[in-house]
RNA sequence: GGGUCGGUAGCUCAGUUGGUUAGAGCACUCGGCUCAUAACCGAGUGGUCCGGAGUUCGAGUCUCCGCCGACCCA
């Protein structure tokens, strides 16, 4: 293919963490805009992958006695592993501990010390090792400790390489000036011209105090430095293209768009324009930087428990239908919020009502009709300015995807779904057959399939899956030629035959995740309208469906070994067998109304799925039943004695 | 302390170079329809466009001063 380039990549992630919502929001953004840019017809190359060195992985790795890089393997698979399972259509997935890539990183620290940009000279700092930054005394809290992770930061002086980032300044500003949309969104690049504006200080890009990295070129004979993770994560980019080695995919340089996350925004929008202005290489086109997703209002983090696991989203509500929701919902550059809520909101109506239920009409309508026969004849004949309303619409969509406006982009793609159920109630082809129009209501179902196969051509990128579905109900394929002919072009489709097939998007009523979700007024309110509800919801506790009571997995289990746990007023330590390979290790905080004694060789429930808890330092796999009262506690028991493991419900 | 970006309907947001009665989606109320996943369509309720001053024939839009929020830097 001899057509246009389009190269797109996702920052290469970091290996000390496992992939949260953030990591999948950043690569299905990519994957979006990846999808769409093959659609087009244009020859796409798709990038992303891991980020290894640095001595936080290196410590990380000692702390779980493994080998650096066995520990970098481990942790690398579970994000491929990710996008694998998410489907996510890259070509390539990068390690920067790849030998092509530091052969790369050589390659371009060499070219840029002959240019005059490296020198050596003398690094003094305090150092944050969790954080792996250089930060000045009078940022420092106390005099000691990292301003941003607050941990105790070392002394270090150090020599070290420099990069004249101060050469570069005048350079940068001139760029930012002459392509606007360098950076993205927009709002974001006021904030990178005044830092440049502040002034530029030359760069530290090697250290001397651990091993875990890309060495220096052979030919400078100093083997003690290793490259600064910075010079070496960026330069990935382009070291995935072959920079460096056989140069062999060079030519999709400079990349269309690098997708990032706003905190990473400094190093995309200056280092890295001014290590590529130093190897003579052009600069991307847009560097786009998308916020954070909080969960129910509140920051995520580890501490809190909140991070939402995008597997987890996924198996519960379907990957596009998460897909959907996450670019659907938030407006690029700024924060989003998580909820299930917001989630099931976005299904249930945009999904489900506007986009399921009209194939569901046309399905319904060309079966009673017509046999599930949908011939598009005379649809121009009938319906010209439904037509001309929906092309209207689909001619707006290119643009914003260009500039990020992915969230404007599935709005307008709406528009003509509204089209058509607004024709649908318009003409009423029932009234249409009853007066023996039936020209009139076939080319009605023309349209509608028409409205529903461009729809799907310019939603694939976003929900690939689901969309591919709606295809094979109107027998056409989604590829280069549909997009030319139906989603740029005005053709429709050709006669076919529409089967019935399952709902695309059953109503989900209940959320489908366990989790503490806020208390939400207007859900309240809506439970008040129920007596019942009223009447719960006095003692404080919320009305739930069977299908949130059978989230909870009960068991009948026998208790095989009891004792008592030392300095603890309160807890028993019990292994209670459910039927299981092992019994489970169960703390209960039962020891003031019954011994171990009293436990050993009885029967009780036990709550199975409760996630792991640790008590006093022991590992606690489930809950015991018991009800509570003044008079004390008393266990909840079998009547009669049932086989360990016996679900209850 | 300096800076950037926001503050528009109950919620989430759009409002191009200042120009008639300020928009969309969701939610809510009422009405219609039956092909459809109690979905769909229509109508309606709902806004001192953060506050104040100014420029102008005219300000959500421009200027200045405040207040609130998010973020960047010191």
């Amino acid at each position: 293919m001899s057509c246009e380039k389009a190269y797109i990549t996702t920052p290469i992630y970091y290996v000390n963490d496992i992939a949260h919502i953030g990591h999948a929001y950043t690569t299905i953004i990519a994957d979006t805009l990846a999808r769409y840019s093959r659609l087009s017809g244009l020859d796409t190359y798709f990038l992303t992958g891991t980020d290894e060195h640095g001595q936080k992985i290196e410590e990380a790795a000692k702390a779980r006695g493994k080998s650096t890089q066995v520990y970098a393997d481990e942790i690398s698979a579970t994000f491929k592993n990710l996008w694998d399972d998410f489907d996510i259509s890259y070509d390539k997935f990068i390690r920067t501990t790849d030998a092509d890539h530091m052969k790369g990183v050589q390659k371009a620290f060499s070219t840029m010390h002959k240019n005059g940009d490296i020198y050596k000279d003398t690094y003094k700092g305090h150092y944050c090792i969790s954080c792996e930054t250089f930060f000045p005394s009078i940022q420092l809290v106390d005099d000691e400790f990292c301003p941003e992770c607050g941990k105790s930061t070392t002394v270090v002086e150090e020599e070290s390489y420099f990069f004249r980032l101060s050469n570069y300044q005048d350079k940068l500003l001139q760029y930012y000036e002459e392509h606007p949309d360098f950076i993205l969104p927009r709002s974001k690049r006021n904030e990178v011209i005044r830092f440049v504006e502040g002034g530029l200080t030359d760069l530290s890009i090697t250290r001397t105090s651990f091993d875990w990295g890309v060495k220096l070129p052979e030919d400078l004979n100093d083997p003690k430095h290793v490259m600064y993770v910075w010079l070496d994560a960026l330069m990935n980019y382009v070291t995935a293209l072959g920079y460096g080695t056989d140069d062999a995919n060079m030519d999709y340089w400079p990349a269309r768009v690098q997708l990032i996350g706003k905190d990473i925004l400094r190093f995309h929008a200056i280092y890295w324009p001014a290590f590529l202005m130093s190897l003579d290489l052009p600069l991307p086109k847009h560097i786009a930087a998308h916020g954070w997703w909080t969960r129910d209002g509140e920051k995520m983090s580890k501490s809190k428990g909140n991070v939402v696991n995008p597997r987890e989203v996924a198996d519960a509500y379907g990957l596009d239908n998460f897909r959907y929701f996450m670019l659907r919902e938030v407006p690029f550059g700024g924060d989003g919020d998580f909820s299930q809520k917001a989630l099931i909101d976005r299904i249930n109506s945009d999904l489900g009502n506007d986009l399921g239920n009209l194939l569901n009409r046309v399905i319904g309508m060309s079966g009673k009709y017509f046999e599930g026969k949908v011939d598009s004849s005379n649809v121009a004949k009938y319906y010209q300015s439904e037509l001309d309303e929906v092309h209207a619409s689909l001619d707006k969509l290119e643009p914003l995807l260009f500039e990020m406006q992915i969230h404007r982009y599935l709005e307008e793609l709406w528009r003509p779904l509204t089209v058509a159920n607004k024709a649908i109630d318009m003409y009423q082809p029932w009234t249409l057959m009853k007066e023996g129009k039936e020209e009139e209501a076939m080319a009605l179902n023309g349209l509608i399939s028409a409205i529903l196969a461009k729809v799907s051509v310019m939603l694939y990128p976003v929900m690939p899956e689901v969309c591919t579905k709606i295809s094979n109900a109107l027998h056409f394929t989604i590829d280069n030629e549909s997009w030319k002919t139906l989603a740029k072009g005005t053709d429709l489709l050709a006669p076919f035959t529409l089967e019935k097939i399952d709902p695309l998007f059953p109503r989900i009523e209940e959320p489908r995740l366990e989790q503490m979700e806020p208390v939400d007024k207007k859900v309240e309110e809506k439970k008040k309208k129920t007596k019942v509800a009223e009447a719960v919801e006095a003692e404080g506790i919320a009305l739930i469906g069977i299908d949130q009571f059978f989230q909870t997995s009960l068991k009948v289990g026998t208790v095989v070994q009891a004792e008592e746990v030392p300095k603890s007023k309160k807890l028993l330590l019990l292994q209670v067998d459910v039927g299981e390979a092992e019994p489970r290790q169960v703390v209960a905080g039962i020891k003031e109304w019954y011994s171990a004694e009293d436990m050993l060789n009885t029967q009780v429930c036990v709550v199975a799925n409760l996630k792991p808890a640790k008590l006093m330092g022991l590992l606690s796999q489930g809950m015991l039943l018991a009800a509570k009262d003044e008079n004390g506690l008393c266990m909840i028991r079998p009547e009669k004695p049932k086989t360990a493991g016996t679900p209850i419900g």
